[in-house]
DNA sequence: AGATGATTGGACTGCATGGTCCAATCCTAG
DNA sequence: CTAGGATTGGACCATGCAGTCCAATCATCT
């Protein structure tokens, strides 16, 4: 945790290693990304790594993951997911994102399987921030007055989370096109209830 | 690709090497499975390792995955899925298979974003089975005569990807449960129609 | 200008790990 | 019993990578 200030240059560096560091591991999971080549795709050098991730690759890993999911919230688009509208908003708004992303698959998800024999402190930190995303779409649900609100939320999760993962799979954005048509269908089901 | 003739003993040691990793790497990842931990697990020594399999650990891998993926067919249940009272089935045997297993997660599906940037013919080898898995639910959809049965097969797909991912996040086969119900549910309206 | 602290470059170290090698032992057929 | 191949043990090597260190530069404030 750079406790110290940081000038506006010492920012701009500190993000570039950070961006460099998603990029990487999205595209090649935690493993296959060594500092070196975090180093190359940022142009830094192995001293800037550690004098802003004291923590080493831990740190800096953390902070990639605290970064993704600033990016996945903002990517679910504001408000509270409470009328049937705002739902195909958010189906629209998410294959926007992950439309246009570099490369495919969930930031942050992909990395749960990787994380969690690893380092048990990251992998608390993703646990949390899928709970926190579930929590947003239960939370909409309970308003909307649905019968099972967590399961629905989690059964929702889960298809855009295998969707993301087919998408990986095939290279192409219609599996989680079709995952998030079937989830909206689950949740039609739900509110004719 | 061992050609030569395994004896009895021969094929034991090398089912035991594959098991072992097997599980490691359902635990830990494969970048985190060290052939040092693959040996300690297996009682064998480094040599019986690149015996067995010549090619080290990438072949390793891949046969880890033949092996994963040979279970995860057999978790399916046999017959084709063209009744829906088979697919209620085949959702009660995944719950069997994936609530009996060591741990959580996708033995398969977790290493996709791992391997995707890493070793490219593991990826195609990870891709194959995920379509012919997909295959096989798309087949018995489409002997049912649902609409879009290659957009449904997937989304189910998707379901049980991301229940199995949330499952490994919470440490507790709910999530599953619920995106298995979720799928369920999309079958029965695809059905309605 | 000078001082102080942030920032940067890059050589260097230590270790984990994948992979090699050879000799010892076991198994089976003749 | 013996020969040849399968099997096994484990020392050894090469390398890639995380992490350390120190000296050089840059920016800002007085």
């Amino acid at each position: 945790m750079p406790q110290q200030q940081l000038t506006a240059k010492g920012e701009a560096t500190r993000s570039r290693i950070v961006e460099a560091t998603a990029d990487r591991i999205l595209a090649a999971g935690i493993g296959a990304t060594s500092l070196d080549d975090v180093r190359a795709d940022s142009s830094t050098s192995k001293s800037q790594l550690f004098h802003y991730f004291p923590g080493g690759k831990a740190e800096l890993v953390r902070a990639v993951v605290a970064f993704q999911g600033q990016r996945v919230v903002d990517a679910q688009g504001d408000g509270a997911l409470d009328t049937y509208e705002k739902w195909e908003q958010w189906r629209a708004a998410l294959l926007e994102h992950y439309g246009s992303m570099h490369g495919w698959g969930c930031p942050i998800g992909s990395l749960a399987s990787e994380a969690a024999g690893t380092d048990p402190e990251l992998a608390e930190q993703i646990t949390t921030y899928m709970l926190d995303w579930r929590r947003r779409l239960q939370d909409g649900l309970t308003r909307m007055g649905v019968a099972h609100p967590d399961r629905l939320a989690a059964s929702i999760l889960a298809s855009v989370q295998g969707g993301l993962m087919l998408t990986q799979v095939e290279q192409a954005l219609w599996p989680l096109e079709a995952a998030l048509d079937g989830a909206l269908e689950q949740l039609r089901v739900a509110l004719a209830e």
